[in-house]
DNA sequence: TTATTTAATAAATAATATCAATAGCTTTTA
DNA sequence: TAAAAGCTATTGATATTATTTATTAAATAA
């Protein structure tokens, strides 16, 4: 038994197809299939059922994947051991982002970032939570940044800021001529809002993944950019909410639109996010450091009221 | 990077020696040296420092080390998994077993489970608590049998069986006239004890790893079997406890000077015991069923009072 | 039926792990 | 201080093994 041959097998298991795990592996169809023939022959058993198209682990399969993969995460951590000796930080990275941080934070620390650990090969997707969890558990993403917490008990979260909501009320609004607004104001119905990372709670409004205003709303947003919120609203289609670095982008005569909450203000955690297992532990080091060095600066609120994504809809 | 080199680095890591490594990895020396020389060449660094004799592991060495162990320990899971699956259970198997209970307990059990287990290569190692520790800690010993609870957070326990302690003692001896005896009874200055797994404390006598008496009294057994302290105690040099197992070898005019305990009586836990990362846990478990199965009959006793082996005299 | 997809097999080749023999170095012994 | 002994590295030969290209076999889809 050799880690390639368990690599091989991974990746067989992944893609549930000879052919394409030999590419992903950079190596022949044949090789794999003999390799893997090996091991199943050293082992005597047989780890996938090749007569289900498409390929099939066997139950011993499944369970043999899952002590691979525990062993190819370990012996890649030796790498990570030399590393740190080294004081090298470098290699490839995957980053998730969602998309509500991506356009704001990205162009805040990456040319930092890059400038000053350029031997990291920084691949950056965008992704929503829910994409991200899954990659960072398959071990498809090294790390991510997201709207904290999640609660899950096999990914680690640092904290990078708390950034809070804005209200975004155009003049048309009952509540433009408040200066302040509270949490009390807001009302379901006329907010426009983005699926994503929203979730006010706390007995007074929860909108965390309740489909409910779906059927009852007239239009509803599944994705899309916090411009488009702001052009709704302008149109007069009711208020938004908008991240706190969002409003920075906001053009100089809607910036009278923006309301700011009465402390404590609701804002959403942002953390950098990663496996347990906390593979390539120094670059996540760096990747904090970094971000956290750079926002510092720019949010300064103090008294925040954390805004759980994942809180659910209290039943009682 | 192969598991083999890892096992390569494990071996000259333990026995700081090349030459004694390669004996113990059943291959040549040049090829550990080479095998070993390839990973640092990878990695880009030393794992050992030659110029010390012995041998010495670098700082980056000691921290692969570590992670090795890992990675050697999980692949030798896949095989468990495998024979699992197969319902299979063989393979060498290692046992340590602390001498005062080797005389007594593998009689009881060691034919039964050869002969239900004919695939298991048993090897037992008469060896005690502390060398036990050592080497299940380093993985030269699968399992053990010992008298727990002993408090170390990487060792698992099973508890086999509680063993009364019965007092013998001679006619001559002043608690000769008592029926039962108590704990309260006990004076350490005519007690004939063997150094393991005696350790009385309760506020009212506590032995355990005491050196203090050693230097009062006018002799000390290091080890021995009971039997010597059996004699010892008919010349007339005071009583002794025995564990319930050994009394049922007492011979039979002797018999009249077993004085058991009032209830509850002292008594040692007995329980196999065995890493946790739980390597060959079917011949555990198998072990397990066919100790607790075999003894179950033969102790019978319901009230009893653990002695802790790793009990320390109370400072306060 | 005929393509098409996919895994297994065969034969050749490249890579590599291992070994026996020995050299080179250091420490121990006489 | 020279000789012996103990250890690891090196060398060159050999056996093993991983990988590749080309091809076959089997199952699916058109």
């Amino acid at each position: 038994m050799t880690i390639t041959q368990l690599r091989y097998v991974l990746a067989v298991a992944e893609h549930k197809n000879f052919t394409k795990a030999a590419e992903k592996t950079f190596v022949t169809q044949p090789t794999l299939s003999m390799q893997i023939q090996k091991l199943e022959e050293e082992l005597d058993i047989l780890i996938f059922d090749r007569s289900k198209k498409p390929i099939e682990l066997t139950e011993v399969g499944n369970k043999l994947v899952q002590q691979a993969k525990n062993i190819v995460n370990e012996s890649e951590r030796i790498q990570d051991i030399v590393d740190q000796q080294k004081g090298f930080i470098g290699g490839e990275f995957k980053l998730g982002v969602i998309p509500t941080i991506m356009p704001t934070l990205l162009p805040m620390f990456l040319n930092n970032f890059i400038k000053k650990y350029p031997k990291v090969k920084l691949k950056i997707e965008e992704l929503n939570t829910e994409a991200i969890i899954e990659r960072l558990l398959d071990g498809h993403l090294d790390a991510a940044i997201a709207a904290t917490p999640l609660e899950n008990e096999n990914i680690k979260e640092r904290v990078l800021y708390y950034e809070p909501f804005v209200g975004y009320i155009p003049s048309t609004h009952r509540l433009n001529q408040k200066k302040k607004i509270d949490i009390t104001d807001l009302d379901i119905d006329d907010m426009l809002l983005l699926e994503d990372g929203h979730c006010f709670r706390d007995g007074i409004i929860n909108l965390c993944k309740t489909k409910k205003s779906y059927e009852e709303d007239h239009f509803q947003l599944e994705s899309g950019s916090f411009e488009t919120l702001v052009k709704l609203a302008n149109e007069g289609l009711g208020m938004t909410l908008l991240p706190y670095l969002h409003t920075l982008d906001i053009k100089n005569d809607e910036k009278s639109n923006l309301h700011y909450f009465n402390e404590p203000s609701p804002a959403r955690e942002v953390s950098l996010i990663f496996n347990k297992s906390e593979l390539k532990m120094q670059i996540i080091d760096a990747l904090h450091s970094t971000i956290a060095g750079v926002v510092k600066g720019a949010i300064t609120f103090q008294n925040v009221k954390i805004i759980s994504p994942m809180a659910k809809v209290k039943s009682d």
